[in-house]
DNA sequence: ACGAAATAGGTCAGTATCTGTCCTATTTCT
DNA sequence: AGAAATAGGACAGATACTGACCTATTTCGT
């Protein structure tokens, strides 16, 4: 029996009979008093409650078996959640950040696979990038407030979108679009998207944008047009296809 | 991480995701391909049931899932999460940013009272600040690679750390030091202590320090020394007090 | 038909981790 | 007081884990 087994079987053990001093559970694993206190002071380490009552007549139990209400996460609140630890990850060297990474794939986990399924293709359409350079960002302006719910929605229910264009020579331009996918740059980010009048791969600067309008024509998002807007730029790590 | 919680980490990444190669699970848990694979072996053993597609375009799934175990967040998970949101959170504009506090929320809501207690007491300690200025990001150095792992367990248990620290002036010195909090200005952090032999507040950049080891000295960590030593600097959100 | 990319797993040396033994401190009941 | 518990520090020896290197096999695309 090694040791993941036997921490199971002491999980298992303390569930089954509530209440246990460690020298029986020694006993009853065949080892030592001391391996058992260190196996249950990393349980309690990984977040399992068990309580240890002093003195004469006492023991372990488990505190409370309190079964945590369902995680009612929606999908925009899971999307925001993976993009901000992939910024994070990028940060090499931030601490904590790590273990960001194993927290976010527990709460994945914890969602029914069908959701599971629809956020896999959302956040397979979101292409991050090391954060903007100093000249970028300085060049970056406002960016117009209803844009972000208007993009957000269009991007998850798969509709077109439509606005004003300034680009880089300040020419103004109507653009009817669909938004296969997002390229973030912190603090800058770009949709990618097919103008659906040049039937052509575009790119807009957020803030380069005016006016958004979702109309209901619908789309059927592409990642091979997310994949191959991105893949030559240098530090962004495309999507898987 | 050790062995238990790559496992973890290993069957949570591939419930989340879904499929993988052997590879990328390497590359996200930093062990060896070979170790990945004794790990894949070992769950198999232990029941789980995790088809292997051979040849090109292969990789590993579960095949039928497992039942859900409960979500079961250990503190650096949760404080990685937190620290990410907030990262995130500061670069206004992003999309999907808003979503992911009130995603965080529930995650933190999932969780039983006493331990969100002790996690409100352990962000308390963690200011957030812009990111790096160019001038700032481009004098920063490598960070000696055990830091993140030392200090994470003294900021987490509350025991002093003591390293040599290199100072502006290229001095080396050695220190003893309370961990009170740290401040990131990503990709630069700072630990913001109190250093035992001088009895003053100290900061201390992540670069400049090496040789850390972490010694069983507790101390009582105080917000309030974070506050003070964090309150002068432009663009740092404080904790609360 | 071939090569590239995968899974699968054997072997071995070095190292990191775990375990038991022996402590001390503290709490609680009798 | 004293006995019976939890809690956890220190250390040496045993154990297991890990990475490097290797081979076999399957599968896909060109």
């Amino acid at each position: 029996m090694d040791r993941t087994d036997r921490t199971d079987a002491l999980v298992s053990h303390l569930r089954a009979n509530h209440f246990a001093t460690m020298t029986e559970l020694a006993e009853e694993l065949g080892v030592s008093v001391r391996t058992v206190r260190r196996d249950i002071a990393d349980l309690r380490l990984r977040g399992l409650d068990i309580e240890g009552e002093r003195g004469r007549g006492g023991g372990v139990r488990f505190a409370r078996l309190a079964p945590l209400p369902p995680l009612q996460l929606d999908e925009s609140q899971v999307v925001g959640l993976w993009l901000s630890v992939q910024l994070a990850r990028r940060a090499t060297g931030l601490p904590f950040s790590e273990d960001s990474g194993a927290g976010l794939n527990k709460v994945l986990a914890a969602l029914p696979e069908a959701r599971r399924q629809k956020l896999r293709q959302l956040y397979g359409r979101i292409a991050v990038g090391a954060p903007a350079s100093p000249r970028l960002r300085d060049s970056a302006g406002e960016m117009c407030p209803s844009l972000i719910d208007a993009f957000e929605r269009c991007f998850s229910q798969e509709t077109c979108l439509s606005f004003t264009y300034r680009d880089r020579f300040e020419n103004m331009t109507q653009r009817r679009i669909e938004p296969h996918g997002i390229l973030v740059q912190p603090p800058v980010w770009y949709i990618l998207a097919i103008d659906v009048d040049k039937s052509a791969q575009r790119m807009f600067r957020m803030d380069r944008i005016s006016n958004p309008r979702p109309f209901s024509r619908p789309f059927v998002p592409s990642r091979a047009v997310v994949h191959e807007m991105v893949e030559e730029i240098p530090g962004v790590s495309a999507p898987k296809l």
